[in-house]
RNA sequence: CGGGAAGUAGCGCAGUUGGCUAGCGUGCAACGUUCGGGACGUUGAGGUCGCGGGUUCAAAUCCCGCCUUCCCGACCA
């Protein structure tokens, strides 16, 4: 992809009105872009990240046995009605009249879409157990937005919902969904904090969230000084107090961002919905279910809140929106034919080897193509300049790491496939 | 919804004891010179000073009302 044909509009200084790290990064990236408060526009870089943190929770999510699906976000008050929802959820539901004056509202969750959905088509134990989920945006009338699109009116969420005959079918099922989220944090980057937690609205029994220590957040987490033990706060378990784990270092209490929770509903939305099925005995019980959430969108923010330096973003690979970046620093094309047709040489070998790859082809200096690549945070950078060019050599530098090294230009692909391993 | 801060060119800001044609930086356009860490010169385009009302000879500036955004809290997944 060239710099001039593709859409990134840095922003040189930090925007107005904003605090949290993250949400200056993902503005002055040209990530995101706010329409109004807790709304906002994914811009093309940014969309890319967000299809790799999706293709990342596709994947695991798909091991796991759960299949996608897409259920409307458009959808009528009266589904709510039966489960008593539309007063629970009354405040963060964006409500409206249809043109048949039908009251609707924007899905802020889907538990009575899904579960109206399948009681239409599972009435025998034989169908279960099952697991569905989806990749949707979610409406929210959030009293109070914060950090950018931490915590927005619309948000991308996976959520993903299980069917079974029974608790142990449910047990079964929620354990695979609790692994498989470990799994996805773990590709992701982030060091996750797994902690029992009450269910609030969502109803039901046990619940788990998944918490991500950050400089910014809405929750509290405590982390041992000596050992590896992180826990959610509790009246046991806070400020100053000997580490359960090791029994030798204090806790601290740090804010964290909830990037997941997942549900044991068990029979409450099958109950008031009347999700019925028929067991080996013939007789007719509620489904058993579970939900399970990741905020796809607030986890783009949280790895830019926690992988970054006074620079800009430093993407983990597998999220990047590009492998590599390569820098051609030139001026006239005449003059330099070379640098050109390396970089075009570079570029074809490379995404021929399954790279993704963005070239800077901006005419603008060599600063500020330095200043912006530091800031979108690629994985890798190749420099190609004349300095370098004149000893046969390129440069390759990783973001992460403050120095580059220089190679023979022919040797430039073979090292950074060995560097990049696909 | 309670408390605090802010709104002047695309972006970042100055100007606010009322007073000249509203300024600076950056970005943008054109030309020339540059070309390894946000280059330089010349010229130029770009503004309902958040909105509405009031006071005044005169309002970005003073008064009243409202809107928007951010932060803390409450609330929530």
């Amino acid at each position: 992809m060239k710099w001039t044909q593709f859409f990134i509009p840095t922003l040189k200084e930090v925007p107005q009105g904003t605090e949290a790290i993250s949400h200056q990064l993902l503005l002055r990236s040209g990530l995101v872009h706010m329409l109004t408060s807790g709304v906002y526009s994914y811009l093309p870089l940014g969309l890319r990240v967000l299809r790799n943190i999706e293709k990342i929770i596709r994947g695991e999510m798909n091991k796991a046995g759960a299949v996608e699906l897409f259920l409307p976000c458009l959808q009528p008050i009266d589904l709510w009605k039966q489960t008593g929802r539309d007063q629970v959820l009354d405040d963060v539901m964006i409500k409206f009249k249809d043109g048949k004056n039908r009251p609707m509202c924007l899905g802020p969750t889907h538990e009575e879409v899904i579960t109206d959905l399948v009681k239409n088509f599972v009435q025998s134990y034989k169908q279960l157990p099952l697991n569905l989920y989806q990749i949707q945006t979610k409406f929210r009338d959030e009293l109070r937005p914060r950090f950018g699109i931490v915590r927005a009116c619309e948000f991308i969420m996976k959520d993903a919902y299980s069917f079974d005959k029974d608790m142990a079918g449910l047990q079964r099922s929620y354990e695979l969904m609790r692994k498989a989220y470990i799994q996805i944090f773990e590709e992701l980057d982030l060091d996750v904090i797994a902690i029992s937690a009450d269910s609030g609205a969502m109803g039901g029994k046990l619940s788990h969230e998944f918490m991500v220590p950050a400089s910014i957040g809405e929750d509290t987490v405590v982390m041992c000084s000596d050992c590896n033990f992180k826990g959610g706060k509790k009246e046991s378990l806070c400020q100053g107090v000997i580490c359960p784990e090791c029994q030798q270092g204090t806790l601290s209490e740090t804010v964290a961002i909830e990037l997941g929770h997942i549900f044991q509903l068990q029979t409450k939305y099958s109950d008031a919905q009347q999700a019925l099925f028929l067991d080996e005995t013939g007789k007719q019980k509620p489904i058993v279910m579970g939900c399970y959430g990741i905020g796809v969108s607030r986890v783009l923010a949280a790895i830019v809140e926690i992988h970054n330096d006074e620079k800009g973003i430093i993407w983990p690979e597998k999220v990047a929106p590009f492998d590599i970046e390569i820098l051609p620093l030139s001026g006239k094309k005449e003059e330099d034919s070379e640098i050109h047709e390396l970089s075009e040489n570079y570029y074809k070998e490379l995404t021929s080897l399954g790279y993704e790859v963005l070239i800077d082809d901006r005419n603008e200096s060599a600063g500020r193509k330095f200043n912006d690549a530091d800031l979108i945070g690629i994985p890798l950078r190749v420099t190609i300049g004349r300095r370098n060019l004149k000893e046969g050599k390129v440069e390759i530098k990783r973001r992460r790491t403050p120095d580059g090294i220089l190679v023979d230009k022919e040797e430039a692909i073979s090292k950074i496939s060995q560097i990049l391993k696909k």
